[in-house]
DNA sequence: AAGTGTTACGTTATAATATAACATTAAAAG
DNA sequence: CTTTTAATGTTATATTATAACGTAACACTT
């Protein structure tokens, strides 16, 4: 089971994350002969701001911010395109929110788990979860080709800090 | 493994799915004292027509015909609410799109098996599964509370004509 | 260096999904 | 019957996402 679970819910250096995730995301670039433009940059380094998924709006707003100057939709979501085919991103369906990928390289039938007190969402790649799904969809004569997997609840913070308050 | 996966994807007597559905919803609307009245009714009608999910537009669109007058998105979005409260009906989140729940006494942590050619959507509830998600969860320190799990491929007559053509 | 094709970006408009706010009507309860 | 509550109608608007078309930057050939 490898997930960023850890990373996502406890303090750490997140200067390494984001280090690591635009390091990783340059590489990836050469692999595949992609380009990593300014823009692309700076929206990869927005959802690597924190391990809480952004809405494309969201990123709207910080990117014309960042880049001091107006921004208009189709840019956002061009890099978002763009992010998202190269697997360095996911989307979050059921937020309409994207976050970066800890683990690109991985084979990405990964799921999540989604706070719903802090917005905070760990990446969980589960071999046996993975396994069990196939094995169903076997079953049902189902051909599985994507998979979009949304844990919600309490992070272990969150959760820890309810129990306080009680 | 309690699934309708067989009647989604198979000819069937459809009159019966929506028939049972209509039952169960009037069943379930006066053990709760709620009020199933023309326009909820129809909205499940509409989303039992067939076993995809239909988007909320949809819905207005054939609401509108059906009761042969303009409807407003409110008046849909409202009986959605009410449906999915009484849990008579799912949003499937990756396709901003509800679909009628074939078992709404069970207890909800499902799964759906959504086809990429013909659009259906078959609910699974799929209690090893649900387990394995409550293991991976507690080994996170992870309050599970509720989740979205859509798979999309290709149900089984569409697998078996894709292979024809081949 | 100049030409050429390709890729990325800018800009405007609009599509698609969803909700807020408030007025009106219908139903249930007393 | 009247009071209260629940449901619906109506208008406007928020939120998410894409279409269409033009321009600029880049990269490859000659
Ligand atoms: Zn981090
Ligand atoms: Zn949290
Ligand atoms: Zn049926
Ligand atoms: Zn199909």
């Amino acid at each position: 089971m490898l997930t960023n679970s850890r990373l996502v819910h406890q303090a750490h250096d997140h200067g390494r994350c984001i280090n690591a995730a635009l390091t990783r995301a340059l590489d990836l670039c050469v692999e595949r002969k992609a380009r990593m433009t300014p823009t692309r940059e700076a929206v990869l380094r927005l959802l690597w701001q924190s391990h809480q998924p952004l809405g494309a709006y969201q990123l709207q707003d910080q990117l014309a911010t960042m880049l001091d100057k107006p921004i208009a939709p189709p840019t956002v979501y061009r890099a978002i395109e763009f992010l998202l085919q190269l697997g360095l991103i996911h989307r979050i369906a059921s937020l309409n929110a994207y976050i970066g990928c800890p683990f690109p390289n991985s084979d990405h039938s990964n799921l999540f788990m989604i706070c719903n007190n802090c917005g905070s969402a760990a990446e969980v790649a589960h071999a046996s979860i993975n396994d069990l799904l196939q094995t169903a969809s076997d079953k049902a004569n189902f051909t599985l080709q994507s998979q979009t997997l949304e844990l919600f609840g309490l992070c272990p913070q969150c959760a820890s800090t309810e129990n306080e308050s009680k």
